[in-house]
DNA sequence: CGCGCTATTGAGAGAGCTCAATGTGCGTGG
DNA sequence: CCACGCACATTGAGCTCTCTCAATAGCGCG
């Protein structure tokens, strides 16, 4: 059952998925009512690991969440950044073996939920099932973007449009505005999510500060010129199918 | 209703489906009676385009289709390879808007199926719906292993990767065996499904020829030496989550 | 105030790209 | 049955984007 606590986390979950489409009180309700263990996280932590056969999936509340995988050698590919209000590893309710793992960029803090609950709440609600899965699609759409910009955009246009993404995604669940948003990640991280050195992203990232289009200063990204960022990246929203307005 | 004809085509379906779980004799049928229309196809056609809104998923019967998008100045980008018995736009049931494209790669048949049957289905069914959903979820699984190729493997390790894969898939549906497939794909089109160009897939796969690992001849891939292949790709097949194997 | 992590910069190397020419197989029409 | 055309595969030469290795600088925190 949902305590004052677990509502308070629960309800990012309920403004993500109304932020897609609207639920009825009775779907309000079960969602606050599911159980669920807030947990405190530090930074580099993985949750869940390549391999893992989770039985709870990991609301984030607060912080932001990589999933990724890792070569021979120390080569590592992230696959996607997770802000609060993501369900990042929704797919082991289906899937019983992880086949990459999940870990804190940031502190972060997150809520686990049993996939029996989870199981439970589908089963008996066909419409949040039904966000679910669209939501579980929406990211396999962003993961094509990230394909298209490792096949065949250059560095430069890469790192745009992952600028432009985290933007509009932070931006839709009121965590920035303005053109300006917290960019908590390391050169590092960003490398190994566009499949590049973090040597190269040094560089890069003087080059886009160079022509003025943003400035990046202790971790907030400032977007200068938005249509020219945007067309840098070949931007187009179109795929994250954020067909409403957010709340904050 | 289905006709012969499409018990026939619906088949396929129910087959790819029993390859991962059971069916009830009445999830069977219902899938046997779902509407379907049946189209050949040439070569190289758009099945569904970028920006498009579908009102029918696309089962195919025959032949290989691909989903790719378009940058500017010409540049592809391929997401995935599809085999009979794959519904590659299943996610237009959910997510409305098309944000790529999906076309033909070989001589092909199809068989359309409209978003009205589909939904009865899986809301008579939520097994089929789950069974579905994990499929799509798979889908995304292989998104990851292509961003991870396309990341941070070499263009070697990368084309044994997809060579391995497309085995795999192949021999689940019963289309290979013996380390022996069809590959009906020209280096264009494995040079924009990997990020690379077709002049250096060229001189890639001639490297793979010369180390023994494989022979290519007249669109048959035959692997010469499968552990080394899998070696050089660090292919582990955990991903596709094949979990029975199928019949043929 | 010093350690440790991250950012920055330099120099040289290399994987993969571009441009361009040539070869090869096959389907079609005569 | 042969000639042609076209699409695809192959090869060469030179280039560049990105990587590697390595050193230096800056910053946050104990």
């Amino acid at each position: 059952m949902g305590t004052p606590a677990n509502d308070h986390a629960l309800s990012r979950l309920v403004r993500k998925l109304e932020s897609i489409a609207g639920l009825t009180d009775e779907e309000r309700h079960a969602i606050l009512s599911l159980p669920a263990k807030t947990r405190f996280l530090e930074p580099r932590q993985d949750i869940v690991r390549d391999a893992d056969k989770p039985s709870q999936c990991c609301l984030i509340l607060e912080g932001w969440i990589c999933r990724y995988k890792l070569l021979s050698e120390g080569r590592r590919q992230i696959f996607s950044f997770h802000i609060p209000g993501d369900v990042p590893d929704l797919q082991s309710l289906h899937i019983h073996t992880m086949d990459h793992s999940l870990a804190t960029v940031t502190k972060a803090s997150v809520a686990f939920i049993p996939h029996d609950a989870l199981r439970d709440l589908i089963s008996r609600f066909p419409n949040i099932a039904a966000l679910l899965w669209r939501d579980t699609l929406i990211d396999a759409g962003i993961f094509r973007q990230w394909m298209l910009g490792m096949g065949r955009r250059s560095a430069y246009g890469r790192i745009a449009h992952l600028f432009c993404e985290m933007y509009v995604k932070l931006e839709a669940v009121g965590l920035a505005g303005e053109h300006r948003c917290a960019l908590p990640i390391t050169q590092l991280d960003l490398a190994d999510a566009l499949g590049l050195t973090s040597v190269h992203v040094n560089r890069t990232l003087k080059e886009l500060r160079g022509s003025g289009l943003l400035t990046l200063r202790s971790n907030t990204l400032v977007v200068e010129k938005w249509d020219e960022l945007a067309q840098a990246a070949e931007f187009d929203p179109t795929y994250l199918h954020l067909e409403k307005r957010a709340v904050g």
